[in-house]
DNA sequence: CTGAAAGCGCTTACAG
DNA sequence: CTGAAAGCGCTTACAG
């Protein structure tokens, strides 16, 4: 009964070579349409299906696809996951993903995706640490990156996105419309280059706008809802003043407005809050939250992409980079409706 | 440089058979000391990691699970994918996933997951038709479901939770408590059991409260925010009273919530809202939602333990069904904050 | 257009 | 405790 069906077993019945029948399957090569009929025939009688570990194993390559994540919580890996699967899948790529959050150091270290069981592998940020991914690169083996640049003296592909310019437009929108003059901002997770060059647009929309970075109006949002409450909670505490804040990401900036909610605050009379990515949620929070939106599912696309190329031996752009764009909503003190 | 470091290395190099290095590599059969320490060092100078596919033809276990999923754009996915990796990573097993949503026809057609690439399969409610169901069943291939019951004369493991009694209680609660008498209801999707029982526990808690079920209450939330906003908007139209309604489902609630919001009705007073899952959304609604607390990890954990022991050949319990409990929080009128 | 046969990189009885 | 060899189920030059 659990007997498998082979190759084998569909060439007798079409009283016929596995050869041909393999070539048949894959249409890598000519077969009399007679013996066609008779090898799908036996196919469909037999309901056969390749064994998918022998052709990898045949053809040396998996048509399987790695993907570091730090972690699948957050719906913003669910926009991810959709682009990379719909590339994934248009090139008949299988998806094998590891997300940092469940995947212990032990099963790491035996390294979980790599060389062994996939034909290229997609690293989220710095979900993959240096040493790893030099080695890969070293052995000439596909990789892209995502919101991380590549190792100067490496030449990894990446693609990433606007975050600068994004954020100072944002900032920017905040002092001149709204005449904030104390904006807290959120810090996003250390190593993270987004959280880099969000920042850094923040810093510059002050400087253009000569206000002064005030160390004090930092915290620590972590992308991350719960930190980001906690974050808002300390500056609150700490009686901090702030008419608006800079969450770092959408998450984030769910979190920010809870933890003004709890503390009896008005959004946006009496402190603003605005994000980044203009996730799902961004347009369902009350109130709807004014954002920068980011084209994460498209980063995961090319990004995939960019990788089937690699893997098929095309040369590739080293970078891409993708534009984001201004979401006015009134969580920043905006009437109008904007969307 | 792209040539692979196969054990067929690894054994030369420490003057040694191949079979004796897998054997130290398996852990499967004792081997000297001086041996071990010798295939040791030759496995980290090399940087040996045994090619995935060849394994498991050679063994005939592909060490990899496979899951259908209807979608990963929800948080409820993350969830349940949390506890199905957790259980999985544990037993070193892979995970293949297919979202019916990314997956194309085509693709599904070509058994994108079987018999062929994994040990086994769990299957999220209808995400997989009963034809394909039937075929696996009958080839004794090992099948678990999630929120879906077996066919009956095939006995495929389940697990499921208790709808009934919990949309029981919390509309009960609606109904004693806050003096509900114009209870809406959002279906859930047509084919979806949970929806089926959820509706049953609703019906229960009205008739056991002589109030009569009323079709102008009903109205389909598919378990998605964006159709329930849709649905809540339609009832309102058509200028059905309610002073509650029922969701379904989180995500709903929130879309619920929303078409209430954009009508300028308000959150409990004009009209109460609850869900059912308590994701993490729920908490951080505005109000905060009264729930059904549904142990959504865990279904995905012992899903994935059954399928373990099944593929292990153990005897495993038919159906596991879980508890749930009712949250109470501010969207149904209570003041008190409970959590 | 087709077939015989080697080979992909492992594991595992079998014999010692 | 170890090794030689068969076998897992395919694909693909090679020869025809």
């Amino acid at each position: 009964m659990k007997t498998r069906v082979r190759i084998e077993d569909v060439a007798k019945r079409a009283g016929i070579s596995t050869a041909t029948v393999s070539r048949y399957i894959n249409r890598s090569d000519y077969v009399s349409s007679k013996n066609a009929e008779r090898i799908q025939a036996a196919i469909e009688d037999l309901n056969y299906v390749p064994h998918a570990a022998a052709q990898t194993l045949a053809r040396q390559k998996t048509m399987t696809l790695g993907l570091f994540f730090p972690s699948l919580t957050s719906a913003y890996f669910s926009s991810l996951l959709r682009g990379v699967e719909m590339r994934a899948n248009q090139a008949n790529y299988t998806l094998l993903i590891h997300s940092s959050e469940m995947v212990t150091k032990e099963i790491r270290k035996k390294r979980a995706l790599g060389e062994h069981n996939t034909d290229g592998i997609i690293v989220f940020s710095d979900s993959l640490d240096d040493e790893e991914l030099i080695r890969l690169a070293n052995r000439n083996f596909p990789v892209v990156l995502m919101h991380r640049s590549s190792p100067s003296f490496l030449n990894i592909p990446t693609v990433i996105i606007e975050n600068k310019n994004g954020v100072y437009n944002l900032v920017s929108h905040l002092i001149e419309v709204h005449d904030c003059r104390r904006i807290a901002i959120l810090r996003g997770p250390e190593k993270h280059e987004n959280a880099y060059w969000r920042e850094a647009g923040y810093r510059k929309a002050l400087s253009e706008h000569n206000m002064a970075f005030d160390p004090d109006l930092v915290e620590c949002g972590e992308f991350n809802t719960e930190q980001a409450r906690l974050a808002v909670k300390r500056l609150l505490e700490k009686n901090i003043k702030f008419d608006a804040v800079f969450s770092g990401d959408d998450d984030a900036a769910s979190g920010s407005m809870m933890a003004l909610r709890e503390a009896g605050l008005r959004i946006p009379e009496d402190v603003a809050v605005v994000g980044f990515d203009d996730q799902i949620i961004a347009s369902h929070l009350s109130p709807p939250l004014t954002t920068i939106r980011a084209p994460i599912e498209q980063v995961g696309f090319q990004a995939t992409d960019k990788l089937i190329q690699l893997i098929d031996g095309k040369p590739v752009e080293l970078q891409t980079l993708l534009p984001t764009e201004l979401i006015i909503r009134h969580s920043c003190g905006c009437k109008e409706n904007f969307h």
